[in-house]
DNA sequence: TGTACATCAGTGAACGCGCGTTCACTGATGTAC
DNA sequence: TGTACATCAGTGAACGCGCGTTCACTGATGTAC
C-alpha cells in the first residue's frame, strides 16, 4: 500500500513535509470549512512560500482530495477496529460498536465528517480515488448483516414485501455480499444505514437543538431500538 | 405575517427588487454553493451597482439568512400541503405524503436542501429567525405520530425499554405534543426522522452511487418499511 | 393643486484584502562514473 | 573517494482575479402644508 520506506534525506524530508501540509490543512479545515481551504494559508502556517506547496500537491483540489481520502480511511479504520473487538457472533455488540464508532469519530472530527458526509464542496468533483475508501462503513455494515442472517438471525417484524423493481434497484448491494443477504433484510440494512448517518448529520448540523437534550443517551437508545428491530437481540 | 400590501410606487419597486435579489441569489446558489454566494455577483446579474444591494440586505449574511428561511418555509409549505391532501385518519398515507414531499422537494432543490440540511456554512451563524421555520418538518412528523397513537395505533414490534435518562433527553419533543406521545413511540419517531433525512442526504450527497440503482424505487420501499414498523398499516 | 422639504434608491469610485497559479531563479541533494 | 552533472525543493515576484463594505453624491419619489 504505502510506498517503500523512504531512504534518502530528500525522501524523508518530502514525506515529513507532505504530512505537515496535510496536518495544517486539516487544522485549517476545522476553522474555515472546506470551501475556504487555502493553499496560501497552509503555506503561511508552515512558513514557506505558497509556491512551494505546489511541489507537494499539484493543485488545491488535489490537497482536498487527499484530505477526503484520509478522513474516510481514518473513519474506516476506527470502525473496523471497534467491530473487531467484539466476538464474531455477538451481532448486537458488533452493530453497537459500529454505530458508536461512527458517531464518536464524527463528534471528534466534525469538519472531517462534514467534508465526507456533508454537502459536496462546490466546484469540486471527487475523483475516483475517493470511491473505495468512501464505502468502507456501508461495506462493514452490510457484511455484518449478511453474517447475522447467515447465523439464522431474522428481523422480528416481517419484512415489507420487496417487489422485483426494488430487488433490481439494490442489486449492487446484494452482489457485494455474493447474494447471501435476503432482499428484505438488505432493505432494513439500508434503512439502518440511513438512520445512522441521518442521526449524526441532524445532530452535528444543528437540527436537534430544539428537541433533544442529551445526544449521547438518545443516540444509544436509537441504536438499541434499531438493533432490536434487526433482530440482533437486546 | 406579511407586511400590509405595498401602496406607493417606491414600496412596490422595493418589494419587486427584493424578490429579484432573492431569486438571483438562489440561482447563484445552485451554481456555486452557499460559501461562494456573492453580493457582487447578484448585483452583476441584476445590472446594478453592488452597493445598491446594500439598500435591501444589510450584509451578505442577511441575504443568506433570508434564503435559508425561504427554503425552510418552501419545504414546510410543500409538506403541509401534501399531508393535508390525505384523510386525517389515513396515517400511512399521511406518512408517505410527508416523506415523499420532503424528498421531492430536496431532489428538485438540491442546493436549498444542502443549505438547510447539509453542512453549516462556515463563518455563518444562523440567527434565531431560522429556528422556527427549521422545525416545521419534524413538527409535522411528531404531530402525525401523536395523532396516530391517539387513534390507537401501536408499533407491532415492542418498543425497546426507554430508561428515565432517555425520557428526560427527549423531554422537549414530548412537551411539543403536550405529552400525548409515549416515549417508546417518540423514539421510533425520532429514528424515523433520522432515516428520512439520512436517506435523502446520502442520496443527494453521492453516497448511494455505489450500491443503489433506482433511488425512487428504493426510497419508496424504505418509506413503506418504516411505515409498517410504525404500525401505520401497509 | 402646487410648492418646499425630507426621504430614499441607486451610482461609481475607492479601501484593503485574499486567492490560485506560474515562472525564472538559486542552492542543496543525489547519482553515475 | 572524488568529481561532474542531473534532479529536485524552495524562493519571491508577478499575473489577474474577485470579494465585502463604505462613502459622498445625484436624482427621483413621497409628504405636509
Amino acid at each position: 500500500m504505502a510506498p517503500p520506506a523512504p531512504r534518502t534525506a530528500r525522501a524523508v524530508a518530502r514525506a515529513e513535509l507532505t504530512r505537515a501540509i496535510l496536518d495544517s490543512a486539516q487544522a485549517q479545515l476545522a476553522e474555515t470549512g472546506p470551501a475556504a481551504l487555502s493553499v496560501r494559508a497552509v503555506a503561511r502556517d508552515l512558513d514557506m512560500a505558497s509556491s512551494a506547496v505546489y511541489r507537494y500537491f499539484a493543485t488545491r483540489d488535489a490537497l482536498l482530495t487527499a484530505l477526503i481520502i484520509e478522513a474516510y480511511d481514518d473513519l474506516g479504520d476506527q470502525v473496523d477496529r471497534a467491530v473487531a473487538e467484539r466476538a464474531d457472533d455477538d451481532f448486537l455488540g458488533r452493530w453497537r460498536a459500529l454505530a458508536h464508532a461512527v458517531r464518536d469519530w464524527a463528534v471528534a472530527h466534525p469538519h472531517q465528517y462534514a467534508l465526507t458526509y456533508g454537502s459536496p464542496v462546490p466546484g469540486y468533483a471527487a475523483p475516483t480515488d475517493t470511491v473505495v475508501p468512501g464505502t468502507r462503513v456501508s461495506s462493514a455494515l452490510i457484511t455484518l448483516l449478511s453474517d447475522a442472517e447467515a447465523a439464522g438471525i431474522r428481523a422480528p417484524q416481517r419484512a415489507h414485501r420487496v417487489p422485483a423493481a426494488e430487488k433490481a434497484a439494490i442489486g449492487p448491494i446484494l452482489d457485494h455480499v455474493g447474494r447471501r443477504l435476503s432482499p428484505g433484510y438488505a432493505v432494513r440494512g439500508l434503512a439502518t444505514w440511513a438512520t445512522l448517518f441521518g442521526h449524526i448529520s441532524l445532530e452535528l448540523f444543528g437540527h436537534m437543538h430544539q428537541g433533544v437534550l442529551d445526544y449521547d443517551v438518545h443516540f444509544s437508545q436509537v441504536v438499541d431500538q434499531v438493533g432490536a428491530d434487526l433482530g440482533l437481540g437486546g
